[in-house]
DNA sequence: ATTACTTAGTGTAATCAACACACCTTATAT
DNA sequence: ATATAAGGTGTGTTGATTACACTAAGTAAT
C-alpha cells in the first residue's frame, strides 16, 4: 500500500450465497468453520480479501478455497458494514450470490483448512449461521424471488435438459406457491425460449416426460424489447 | 481496531449518485475536488469511511460534508473494487444512490474544504469525471431506468404536488423515449396511486393543469400482490 | 395380458391490460 | 376577439392472464 492514503482502513471480506436445486428443494452451500470466531459453526463460504486482488477475483478464489468449486459466475448482492457485525472489530463484507446446476458438479470439499467441510443444505430449514449470515441469506433469497420474473436464472439451477414439470417445481419452490400446470406450460412455451428435444426422461417409473433446453439466443432477443407505455 | 484480525486491510470509500429533476432535465450532484488526486476535477461526492461508523451512516455524513444535504435516504448500488481504480493504492468504494426532490432543498454547498463547490449538472452532457466515477454514474442510471417500472421512485424526484404532464416528462427523460399522452394518463390513473387535488398549477401562462399527489398507502397495497402464473 | 397406478399432457371462455390513434377545451396574452 | 399553447379526453383491437378437469401414456405388479 502506498503512502499518502489516509489511514481509514477496514478489514474486508467476501461471503458467497450459492444456490442449487436438488431433490425438489432449493439448497445453499454452507461450510463448517474451523477457525475462531464462530469455530464449528455453520456459515456461508467467506474469507478475507487480499489487498492485491480485485473483489470479483477474490470472490472466486475464496469460494474455491472453501468449497472446491471453480469458475462459477457470481454477482454482487449487497454490502454489510454495520460496526458490530464482527466480534473482533470492524469488518465490511461484500455478499456475492450465484445459482448453479448440480448435475456434473463434484461434491463440495474445502481446499483450505479454514473450513472443516462444505455441503449443500436445504433453505427451508436453515440452522442459525455465524455472524450476520442469516440476514445475508435472507436478502439473497429475496433477490432471486424478484429476479426470476425478469431473468432466466431458473435455468441456471436445472440440468441442461429438463422437463416442464421440473421447471414448474423450481418456480414453485422459489416463489413458495402452487402454480397451475396448464397456465404455466402455456406461458413458458409461448415465450419461445425453450427448445423441445427429441428425448425423454430416463429411468423414471411411470410415463416419461419430454425434455427441453433453454434457448439463450431467443431469450436475449426477447428481452431486448423494453416495457413500455404505448409510446 | 482490535488485534487478532488478519492484516488484509483496504481503504474504503463511499461515492454518492444523487438524482434530481429540474427544468425538464435529469441532473446529478457533482463536486469540484479540492484535494489530490484529481484536484480541480469534477467528481461524485465521495470520501473515506471511518472505522467506527457503519457504512450507511458514513454515506450520510459524507454527502452532508461535501454538499450540505442532510437526511437523504440512499440505497446501495454496487461496489467497485478493481485493483487499479485509485492511483494511490487499493481503494474499494461503495456507490450509493438516491433520488430527491429539488423543491424546498437548499442550494448545495460543501461544509468541508475537501470540495471547492457542489452543484447540479444535467446527465445528458456530463464531462469526464474523476476516478471511475463515469462508470459509477452509468451503472446508477441503468439502475433507475429499470427501477422506475416497479417502484415509485419517479415521485421522489417531483415536487409533492405535480401535474400529469410533469410526471410524463420525467418518465420520458429517464427512459429517453416519447410516450403517448392518453395511454400514459390512463395507465397512471388506473393504478390508483395518484390522489387528485383541488388545486391547479400557479403562475403558468396558458391553461393550468390539475395537480396530483402520490398516494403511498395505495401504492403499498397494490405492490404487495406478486406477479404470477395463474396459480 | 390385465389391471392399477402415477405422471404427462391438453383447450376454452371470460376478463383485463396494452396499444394505436386525433380532436376539442380552457386559460392566458395581446 | 383572437391567437396561442398546453390540458384533457374515448374507442376499438389485440394479446395476456386467469380459472378450471379430463384423457393419454408409460411402468409395475399380478
Amino acid at each position: 500500500m502506498e503512502t499518502n492514503l489516509p489511514k481509514f482502513e477496514s478489514v474486508f471480506t467476501i461471503d458467497c450465497v450459492i444456490f442449487a436445486f436438488d431433490a425438489g428443494k432449493l439448497k445453499i452451500l454452507l461450510i463448517e468453520r474451523n477457525e475462531e470466531p464462530f469455530k464449528d459453526w455453520l456459515a456461508l463460504p467467506g474469507n478475507f480479501v487480499n489487498t492485491d486482488e480485485g473483489i470479483d477475483q477474490a470472490a472466486e478464489r475464496i469460494l474455491y478455497e472453501l468449497t472446491g468449486l471453480k469458475g462459477i459466475y457470481m454477482e454482487q448482492l449487497h454490502i454489510f458494514g454495520d460496526v458490530g457485525r464482527h466480534p473482533q472489530g470492524r469488518v465490511i463484507t461484500v455478499a456475492y450470490y450465484a445459482m448453479i446446476r448440480l448435475s456434473g458438479q463434484k461434491e463440495p470439499k474445502p481446499v483450505s483448512s479454514f473450513a472443516k467441510k462444505a455441503f449443500w443444505h436445504a433453505t427451508d430449514m436453515l440452522p442459525k449461521l455465524a455472524f450476520d449470515h442469516t440476514k445475508i441469506f435472507e436478502k439473497s433469497l429475496q433477490k432471486i424471488k424478484n429476479k426470476i420474473f425478469y431473468s432466466p436464472i431458473a435455468f441456471e439451477l436445472l440440468p441442461e435438459k429438463f422437463s416442464l414439470t421440473q421447471l414448474q417445481q423450481l418456480y414453485e419452490v422459489i416463489l413458495n406457491k402452487k402454480l397451475d400446470k396448464r397456465n404455466f406450460r402455456k406461458k413458458m412455451l409461448n415465450y419461445g425460449i425453450l427448445k423441445e428435444l427429441d428425448e425423454k426422461q430416463q429411468g423414471v417409473s411411470y410415463r416419461a416426460a419430454k425434455l427441453y433446453k433453454f434457448d439463450r439466443r431467443k431469450y436475449n432477443k426477447l428481452f431486448q424489447k423494453e416495457l413500455s407505455f404505448g409510446g
